[in-house]
DNA sequence: CTCGCTATCTTGATGGCGACAAGATCACTT
DNA sequence: AAGTGATCTTGTCGCCATCAAGATAGCGAG
């Protein structure tokens, strides 16, 4: 309806994930409460009950439109990428990266499991739609290295999982610095040295 | 010097820790409280504040100790391991995941930079010792793939973390079920993958 | 031996938090 | 126009971190 007289918001759950996004960004993950979520939205400290019971369930929340926008980042990640399995794989790996470094308040929601109820099924599938971006990535290019079985694939799947995941770690963890120094973050080139096999490689740097 | 006699514990400081990793290891990371760390040692729930003036410097002292025994786990790893970058390689990497499985507060706690004094002393040194022995592991590695530059040795090291780093993470986080199914986790095999493809093709670099 | 000093530990606040309960208000139906 | 249920408020409880003030004990100086 229109904006709020009093009683009866009338959009209040949309305006406290908003303002939950808020938080998140100014403050971080630890700074989330509800009561600071319901004052910034200008509602009573038990506002949110109706809409969110938990804090475990805002999160979830959150974390879902986290996966959203992690998944559509990925997709538009492949689609500006040339059309070949390194060039998909390097393009995913920078979008993972990009959205950590964008939000990393929502990166860390999004897979603190124990902060979340991991069964909801809105979470559960944002998830899985994610994860399933990977999985089209990574398969071609298992594919065109020779990893035709399915373990071949996961074994793929694994290490370019474990590498854009590890180094966005890293970096919103401060340790990068040990090795870039303040150099701009970049995730390493696990496209290139796959694809390395072909004679005088110029890969490494 | 004995053990207790109401007032003057003798060690309370050691006693904190030793409830503080009891309750980390039984109820995790978010179960940590210094009235739960105090109660659990018999003492009143302001006895920890003359000890650790904070929450986050108990767990400051308390990632410190888990970086020490990190930074040993790994040192004992490569021991064990053949005197070759490959096994050196793969034995860091078995280290660094069985570390993170077998104490997954602590492992999440280490890197956990929010809730951490990063400028404590002892803190950072712990953390400096266990970083260097990743730079000691990659670093003959980097040699043997022909990587003998600084920035060469940088790639490697951050691709090895990376991976190890990644894993363990995705592995606490209940991430790894979508892949290796319910079987026991196990390390992407970058040390396999490094010293099988690039000698295909030549040196690079 | 005893006095007092200081580190250590206790009791007792204060304010913020999640969660629950009961009541007030409003939108929508009929 | 009245009722009904969803939405929001106020009030409360227990747990938490942190601070303040007081009690106790180990220990050296006289």
């Amino acid at each position: 309806m229109l904006k709020k007289r009093n009683y009866h918001h009338g959009a209040l759950r949309d305006a406290l994930i908003e303002a939950a996004l808020a938080i998140l960004e100014e403050d971080g993950l630890e700074a989330l409460t509800l009561r600071g979520v319901a004052a910034r939205a200008k509602v009573s400290h038990a506002a949110p009950a109706h809409h969110f019971p938990t804090l475990k369930a805002l999160r979830t929340a959150l974390a879902t439109i986290a996966f959203e926008r992690f998944g559509k980042a990925m997709r538009d990640a492949r689609e500006a990428a040339a059309r070949t399995p390194e060039a998909q794989l390097r393009g995913a790996g920078d979008g993972y990266l990009a959205f950590a470094c964008a939000n990393p308040a929502l990166f860390r929601l999004m897979f603190a499991q124990a902060l979340l109820d991991c069964e909801d099924p809105a979470y559960a599938e944002a998830a899985r739609a994610a994860f399933t971006q990977l999985v089209e990535i990574s398969a071609p290019a298992a594919e065109a290295l020779g990893r035709t079985n399915e373990a071949g694939r996961a074994e793929i799947l694994k290490l370019v999982w474990s590498v854009a995941h590890g180094y966005a770690n890293l970096v919103l963890e401060n340790q990068m610095g040990k090795i870039d120094g303040d150099a701009a973050p970049r995730t390493p080139d696990i496209a290139g040295l796959l694809f390395q096999t072909v004679p005088k490689g110029k890969k490494a740097s």
